[in-house]
DNA sequence: GTCTATAAATGGATAGAC
DNA sequence: GTCTATCCATTTATAGAC
C-alpha cells in the first residue's frame, strides 16, 4: 500500500538521520533499508531533501502528538513538570536513535525546511506552546526569570540533540534511564552544588 | 616557509571544521580557501581524513595552552572557578568560528583519530586535567557530588560545540558576552529557579 | 510503481611537467 | 612544492521497459 511505503521510507530515513547526518547520508543506503530501487523513491519523494524533510516533519508532529498528550494528562499549575516532562522525551527519543542531528548552518537540508509550509508551521506550534509554558514556569518562581525565555526554549531545543547521551551510552556504564536522570539533572539544576 | 604554509591550510580546516563539519567539507574548498592548487595540499597531508587531524591536533593544543595558563594564573583552591573558565572559553572559540563540530560517530574522522596519537594524548591530558578539577570541586562540595566524574566531563565537552550558541547569535539580541553569559549560568547554575 | 541501466556531476586522490 | 590535467569511485537523479 502507497502510505504504509511511504511510512517505510521515512523510518529509514529517521533513522539515518538520526545516526550519521543529512550529509554522510546517502540515498542508495535509504533505498537498501527499505528493499526497494533508488528509482522507486524518487518516484514518491522528488530529492533527497525532500526525504530528509519529510522525516523532519514527522519527528516534529511526534512531538506535538506529545505536548497534546502532555496538555490532556498533566496541570498547568506546574509548568516546569512540563517542561521537564519534555526534555525527557526528547532524549528518550535520541537515545532509541529516532532523533534527526540537526543540520549544519548552510546544509541545503536548512535552506530546504525552511520553505517547507509544515516544518516551519510545526516548529512554530511547538516554539508557542514550550514559550507559553516557560513563562509561566517563569511567573510562579520555578524556573529562573532572568533568563530570556528564548534562550530557555533554545535550550531545551539543544539537548534534544546533546551528544552526552551518547558519550555516556559509549562508556558502557549507564543503563538508558540512569543516563537521562544525570542529563536532566544537569539541564534543570546545573553542575553546582 | 613550509610551516607557514601548513599553518595556513590547517587554519582553513578548522574555520570550514567549524562551519560545516567533516563530510561537507570539501578538499578543494580547502584549497581555493589557501589559495593553491589541490594537489599542493596533498603535498603535505596524505588524506582528507589527515588534513581534519592536524586541525583537531591543534585544537587540542590551544586547550592544552589554556589549561596551562589557568594552573598558572588561578589558584588551586578553587577548582570550579577553573571549570567555568574553561568552559567560558570553548564558547568563545566556538563563537570565534574556530571550535570544530564534532565528527558523527561512525564518520572515517573518528577513526582516524583514534589511531592518531597527537590528539588521543592530548585528550587524555585534557580529560585527567578536568577530571582532577572535577573531583577536587566535588570535594570541596562546590560542584555537584552525585553525579559522576565523567558526567560532568563529558557535560563539559558537550557545552564546547553547544549549538545553543549559534541559535541565540543568529537571532540577533545579543552580544557574544552576553551569550556565553547565558550559557554559563543554564551550564552550571541550571535552568531552575 | 517497480525495476535495470545510465546519465551527469561531484569529490578524493594522483600523474607528471616544471 | 607548485601547477594543470586527469583518473576513478561515489552519489544524486533520470530514462525507459514492464
Amino acid at each position: 500500500m502507497h502510505l504504509a511505503r511511504e511510512d517505510a521510507i521515512v523510518s529509514a530515513v529517521n533513522r539515518l538521520l538520526a545516526e550519521k547526518g543529512f550529509e554522510a547520508m546517502t540515498v542508495d543506503e535509504v533505498a537498501a533499508e527499505v528493499g526497494i530501487a533508488k528509482a522507486s523513491l524518487y518516484k514518491h519523494f522528488p530529492s533527497k531533501e525532500d526525504l530528509a524533510a519529510a522525516a523532519m516533519v514527522r519527528v516534529m508532529n511526534r512531538a506535538r502528538a506529545f505536548l497534546d498528550g502532555l496538555e490532556a494528562s498533566s496541570s498547568p499549575d506546574d509548568p516546569l513538570a512540563r517542561l521537564k516532562a519534555v526534555a525527557r522525551w526528547t532524549m528518550e527519543v535520541q537515545l532509541a536513535g529516532e532523533m534527526p542531528s540537526l543540520p549544519s548552518e548552510n546544509s541545503t537540508l536548512r535552506a530546504a525546511l525552511t520553505t517547507n509550509k509544515d516544518y516551519v508551521d510545526g516548529l512554530m506550534d511547538v516554539s508557542d506552546r514550550l514559550g507559553a509554558w516557560i513563562t509561566a514556569a517563569q511567573a510562579n518562581g520555578s524556573l529562573n526569570a532572568q533568563l530570556p525565555p528564548i534562550a530557555v526554549l533554545y535550550t531545551l531545543y539543544a539537548r534534544a540533540c546533546d551528544p552526552v547521551l551518547g558519550f555516556l551510552k559509549g562508556s558502557g556504564l549507564y543503563t538508558d534511564e540512569q543516563i537521562i536522570e544525570m542529563v536532566l539533572i544537569t539541564c534543570f539544576d546545573g553542575l553546582k552544588k
